[in-house]
DNA sequence: CTTGACCCTGTAGTTGCTACAGGGTGCATA
DNA sequence: TATGCACCCTGTAGCAACTACAGGGTCAAG
């Protein structure tokens, strides 16, 4: 199939394919004549496992640990296990972050009273004491 | 002051200092003989300002809009609630996004039962329907 | 035989910094 | 006085993970 094909069949767009080959994810290709491109079965399935991966949120230095995992066939998943674990970790710990903005935002936003910027309490809060003694010059 | 003394003063790095000058959020300051930046105490507040927004995550288009509200003293602040509001339904797009992440990673690394790689539940789910045509040729 | 959809390479843009390289300045100390 | 060190300057390149051209080539249909 060519890249198109490919690319439509993962919903991943053509430069993305590229680039994946170009970051040594894809493995390159056999061509035809016309110097295309033209992929099997096995590159599909390995197309897709990127795209899942990234989903889900890993890096694509982790998504190249999975792949060289995937292939090593008889070896224990522990590797596997501590990628996925790791990952989950992060995510964890950005939903925590997110979470702490989201209350603030939303205290924040909450607090706005509908007047004029002058007394706005979201423009207060961020810019907290104002030292009387300059404007910004220039 | 000095820029390495408003980068201490705000927790951040002079070089991220020029960077937000040249990006147009900080307005450049005077210089000594020596062509030192020198900056006021309206700098300082402003860095400040600038800082407690990034934390809270907004871009730094964003913030560049906040930064030319808050110069608007005058004016409604419905436009600063609506930036606010804006970035609030994003952040809990992420949220819901990463929420969607963790449950897929917990079933994922739940289901692994610590075998070898060949009947891993997390690099089956990856990588679902192996196509038994073809190998990864080359 | 030309139009349009596809393919190719290579490079530059995105966001928000961070890290040099290759220089100058200012102050304390031997 | 020299000299070392911390700080300052500019400008450019790098990170992730793509995306979007520019400037070409190929192929099948009408």
């Amino acid at each position: 199939m060519k890249i198109g094909e490919l690319a439509k069949a993962t919903a991943t767009k053509v430069e993305t394919v590229r680039f994946y080959e170009k970051a040594g994810l894809l493995s390159p290709p056999a061509r035809t004549d016309a110097n295309y491109r033209s992929y099997g079965p096995a590159h599909l399935q390995r197309l897709s496992f990127i795209r899942r991966a990234r989903d889900l949120g890993f890096s694509l230095d982790a998504v190249r640990e999975l792949l060289a995992l995937a292939d090593e066939r008889g070896k224990p998943c522990a590797a596997v296990d501590a990628i996925a674990s790791g990952h989950l970790a992060e995510v964890e710990l950005k939903i925590a972050d997110l979470s702490a903005m989201r209350e603030e935002l939303r205290r924040l936003i909450g607090s706005c009273r509908h007047n004029t910027v002058a007394d706005c309490k979201i423009i207060e809060t961020l810019g907290p004491r104002v030292l009387e003694t300059t404007r910004m010059s220039a």
